[in-house]
DNA sequence: ATAATTTTTGAATACGTATGAAATTAAGTT
DNA sequence: AACTTAATTTCATACGTATTCAAAAATTAT
């Protein structure tokens, strides 16, 4: 346990410089001569020197750290999302602190306040919602907030998420373009402004085409409540084909009607979703489903994030980015369908 | 953008006491009279001070973040290992800081020493190998470093895995007590730990038992090389069991061996395999499989880097949690067993 | 060669907190 | 009440770096 904790002035004492010459070397956009940085650079080698990015911190008021919440990764949507970010992140010097939000909302404002406490740059809060309490507190403390797959009526908070309602009103409109005309939702956890979206365009384009909801469940995001509500559905008078909130779901409704209640898909009930996680694409599930694009999404995330870093312009960006539907084997093609 | 950073000192100032008497107040082991907490208490709450954690990590030397290195999150098994480890680092004061490491191997070494920069507490290496140099530096940084599901021959370096081995041993006993003897492997990354004892407890108990292996392939860890794998081992003199490395691969073999060749699982042919990640349960693939426990796993991790951190024996351990079988569909189970 | 610029350098200071030593106050003893 | 001991508080300093300011060196212009 021999602490070795190289620092600057060491350096700089080997060297035959200052200490402030050896920071300047190592930081960008300052001026130091060819011979000094020549000197410095051997001086750390041999030392093995590295500038301590906490110290640095301190005094610049930049820890290049991003504080990223999220409450649950069994969606697999969530793990793809976070290995883009920090990939995304990594590449422009900073890193992801991750904070696990419980379900429980009360939970979240605590969290955010740790977050705030390592003086992260950024926030990213993917799928949980911010009291306006804590957004003001974040505002107020300068540091950039950026709500991922989720959008919040707060105007000062950025977002990023897909099309929800359009990716609704596709889903839509390919199952009744299919010759369906007993359309169930299972509905996501209801508080998320995804599911809501997902929800209004999806009715709103059946109200368009003068087709009543024939069934709705409520499946909270949960592979369990949404077997549950698979069961409640089928139960009595079955829907000939249903939108699912997410892909998540959606397996446990296929699994749930396959192996359960021993329906065909499509045969039996045509079945639509939303996100394309990787596992949709897998044989056995071969899911039709609304695209999330989450390189996309990541790379707005970033981006929104580091021009509200560097510049001053906190002013928020609502951006949502476009939900095609990717056609697979759990739904009836339309006949001359073309997307 | 107007960034407030209130103080320990504006604290101090407020509440009529010193600098040091707020920091006493925030100090675990510190002592202050019942006053002077109320004091500061107030003047903290009507100011909305929290102690800036940066700060406190230069001067204590202590910065409550554990590096956490990762190179893929597409194996279900790493999302649900993260977010348990982070759960519990978390209720401990602890955050991760994420660092993704491509495949490339040469890329580790400097991503670790980026995590040291942080001046991180602890490492966990999930599934990435450490240069023995970059141990070395991490040795002589005081940084205990802990690899989750690798072992690696550095005696310095902590690890805790399932007992790959046995758990090997299980699967080839369970295979021929039901009776199969044209046996096949599908590998993984063959430079992962892992991925050989498993095998070398697979081969073992079937050389014991007298029964050569039919056929090996290797996936690599991967759902394209194993799908690829199992066409080779399947095109002629197909084997009547096949043990695959994890269930990442699993997914791919069966759904290569149902949808593209023909075959009936487990009519046709027995697969088992390894991790138990949460689709394995999922009835679309109801998979019998070797079961990695990762609470266990998460809790030893935790647990040693915890006693490395606290304590000053940097004394490595090499951990190693019992792989019970878990028998579900995919696999003919014998007559009369018994786990 | 000298003056005017520009570039490079080092000394000093700041960032926000924790902590050892010294000073003060409170509590306990006879 | 005087003295000893314990508890609390403040002062001063340190952590490792970036950055301002003024001084020194190097470069260019005259």
């Amino acid at each position: 346990m021999s602490k070795d904790k190289v620092t600057s002035q060491q350096v700089a004492d080997l060297a035959g410089v200052s200490q402030s010459a050896v920071s300047r070397v190592y930081t960008s956009g300052a001026s130091a001569s060819k011979k000094t940085i020549d000197k410095v650079h051997k001086a750390a080698a041999e030392l093995n020197y590295r500038p301590n990015v906490l110290a640095r911190a301190m005094v610049s008021g930049k820890s290049r750290i991003i504080g990223l919440v999220v409450a649950y990764l069994e969606n697999q949507f969530y793990p793809t999302a976070i290995e883009k970010l920090s990939t995304q992140l990594q590449e422009k010097g900073y890193h992801v602190l991750i904070f696990m939000a419980s379900k429980t909302a009360g939970n979240i404002d605590s969290v955010v306040e740790e977050i705030l406490d390592y003086q992260v740059d950024g926030i990213i809060a993917a799928s949980v919602a911010l009291s306006s309490k804590l957004a003001d507190r974040c505002h107020s403390a300068g540091v950039p907030v950026v709500l991922f797959n989720r959008t919040q009526d707060d105007e000062a908070l950025s977002c990023v998420t897909s099309d929800n309602f359009n990716g609704g009103v596709k889903a839509a409109r390919f199952l009744l373009a299919g010759g369906h005309n007993k359309l169930g939702y299972i509905a996501g956890w209801e508080g998320a402004s995804t599911q809501r979206n997902r929800e209004f365009g999806f009715t709103a384009a059946l109200q368009q085409a003068g087709v009543k909801l024939h069934a709705r469940e409520v499946g909270d995001f949960s592979m369990e409540q949404a077997s549950a509500a698979t069961r409640r559905m089928f139960a009595d008078n079955p829907p000939d084909a249903v939108f699912v909130a997410n892909d998540h779901m959606a397996f446990a409704v296929m699994d749930t009607l396959r192996f359960e209640l021993g329906f065909n898909i499509p045969k039996d009930v045509s079945l639509i979703s939303y996100d394309d996680v990787p596992a949709a694409a897998w044989p056995a599930y071969n899911l039709t489903t609304v695209r999330q694009q989450v390189n996309q999404m990541v790379q707005e995330t970033v981006r929104i994030l580091m021009e509200q870093i560097a510049g001053n312009s906190l002013q928020s960006q609502r951006i949502s980015i476009g939900s095609p539907i990717i056609v697979r084997g759990t739904a009836r093609i339309p006949k001359g369908w073309q997307p």
